[in-house]
DNA sequence: ATGAAAGCGCTAACAC
DNA sequence: GTGTTAGCGCTTTCAT
């Protein structure tokens, strides 16, 4: 079987190569009869575009490069899934490119990475959404790049956010609600500008409702299971212990759950606890953890319909979209017990 | 600044666009001289070849396609790490391809992935990896292609393998040498090739200690957190109970912890728990599940050692690489109870 | 509305 | 050892 170029099918169709090149692109000033013949040899010989003859030809690769750092698998997992349907409705390939981010050669890296491939266009997940000497050097190359999740905010960066800051706000009154006052908070890794978020939103509930938040009941997390557990354990030994913890993942919510079960402290009755993020592990410990969940999928795709607007220098209606998470309430969190 | 291409280096080092070329694909007939002039100039210029002109003259694309359908997130992680690993080593770009192998269209989908992004080679995962509809397709249309962990070895085919079944057999030996003789079973995705193999490894190692395996201990699972609760309620709620639950992966495994700890059933104390693939889970259930360490990343690292070989027609010495599974002893097994 | 010619950046085949 | 020529499959420019 002789391969398909756009040559055998022009001769296929009858007309010169220019034409076929208009009727793939969907350019004007084509008769529909022509069209037809056209796309009747497509069909035929089973054309498909070589997207390296193209490329060479308008100096793009159709490959796009998703950047990211983060122990999560279940999000990395649903990013790649929305960027994914993006990328196959509008012919673009996904190049995946993880990397760390806290690497001295971090920045070399990248530039190889994006140099290389000669990327169209690339995608930051945090925490790459708010390094600053990245999004300096992607400016001056003049590299497309759509931001997921920043924290930052500049004017002419295309970027995809979610209301961390006010979901937190509403999960600490939640637990305020059910008559917790002691509460512990267990900070994700300061890497990520989303930690802040989450804190923020906590103070602001709790100085909103005349709690006072003791420095003993902030704990330094690291976004995963064993930081959780360390910070559980400093915040359970304590005097007088928190009857609630917020801690800004599953992964760490799940390692306060652990250390509840080794201490005999029954959770929901005399912890409450909640996470962030529904990663796969907040449904199944038991209990299963209250949580947060953000819609990191559709927002991976809608970063992906800016970015790829923005290559083809199509009119952008919005640069920023914000989209909303959900309270998830499961089985963690109960009244506040009655002091035993 | 003015974009390198090969005739400015050429220009730059004083030689002719050919002999760059030859520099740059490290072929003989070149004195050193001019070779260090030619990459001074690579240097100076910081000159990156474009893949799309090369591959437009060659007739390769450098990209490999990578595909799955596997719910564990863990799996494809390391799966995913390890492919790129060697493509980065070897100038090569990975697509991944995640696709339902329960579809209908899936071979026309997978069909048109290649044929879109006019791959050099595909690497293929379970269940994939035994699909024969599909090796059939790619052995007709001559697509390079590597197969991770199949079942069926051809003798053409390259492929990478672990020793699940000896793995499984030792597992279940260890249960045995605890005292054990009723053992539950709880079977992976039928789909799943690897899920048999863990079966027979188990069954070898009853039969040969001349234990019998009653039907109603074995339960048909399909490798997420449900299914394993949903069978190991059924295996605990008989008359007379199994004292240990292989479950074939640990998902299903920390479903079985969460029923136990239900039914207030201690673990490893009254049932003894395994399972499989040492997946994040079955390090932060508490107890943490004993089970086997798969060689995931160095595997895939493997396969595409072997691809990009088969790729460039270099000369193949071993076209099957077996890899060896760990069992790692943790928590959730102890000796078998004295009757109660 | 359609086509001819040139060129994108590289390599293959063949000179010298 | 090195250079020349042609061409990969497509788009762009400019005719017609």
């Amino acid at each position: 079987v002789k391969k398909a170029t756009i040559n055998v099918v022009a001769e296929y169709a009858g007309v010169s190569k220019k034409t076929v090149s208009r009727v793939l692109n969907n350019e004007p000033n084509v008769s529909a009869k022509t069209t037809e013949k056209v796309k009747a040899a497509f069909e035929a010989l089973s054309y498909k575009p070589s997207p390296q003859a193209r490329g060479l030809a308008t100096n793009q690769s159709y490959l796009i490069g998703l950047i990211y750092d983060n122990p999560n698998k279940d999000y990395i997992s649903e990013i790649q899934t929305g960027a994914l349907n993006l990328c196959h409705q509008a012919g673009y390939n996904l190049i995946i490119h993880p990397a760390d981010c806290e690497s001295e050669e971090i920045l070399d890296n990248l530039r190889n990475f994006i140099a290389q491939s000669q990327l169209d266009g690339l995608v930051l997940t945090p925490p790459f959404s708010d390094m600053q000497s990245l999004l300096n050097l992607l400016d001056e190359h003049d590299i497309n790049y759509v931001r997921i999740a920043p924290t930052n905010l500049y004017s002419d960066s295309i970027c995809v956010t979610n209301n961390d800051q006010e979901i937190s706000y509403k999960v600490t009154q939640y637990l305020i609600s059910l008559g917790h006052q002691k509460i512990g908070f267990i900070k994700g890794h300061p890497q990520h500008n989303v930690s802040e978020q989450r804190f923020n939103g906590f103070q602001q509930a709790m100085s909103e409702a005349g709690l006072e938040v003791h420095g003993e009941f902030i704990k330094q997390g690291f976004f995963d299971f064993d930081s959780g557990e360390i910070c559980a354990k400093q915040l359970l030994a304590l005097r007088d212990p928190p009857t609630a913890i917020f801690a800004s993942n599953d992964y760490m919510a799940a390692g306060v759950l652990k250390v509840a079960n080794l201490m005999n402290i029954n959770v929901p009755k005399q912890l409450s606890v909640t996470g962030f993020d529904d990663a796969a592990i907040s449904r199944h410990t038991w209990p299963s953890i209250t949580t947060v969940q953000q819609p990191v999928r559709i927002m991976a795709y809608k970063a992906l319909e800016l970015l790829v607007k923005q290559i083809r220098k199509e009119h952008l209606e919005h640069t920023h979209i914000q989209l909303d998470n959900t309270f998830l309430e499961r089985e963690s969190c109960a009244v506040r017990a009655e002091i035993h």
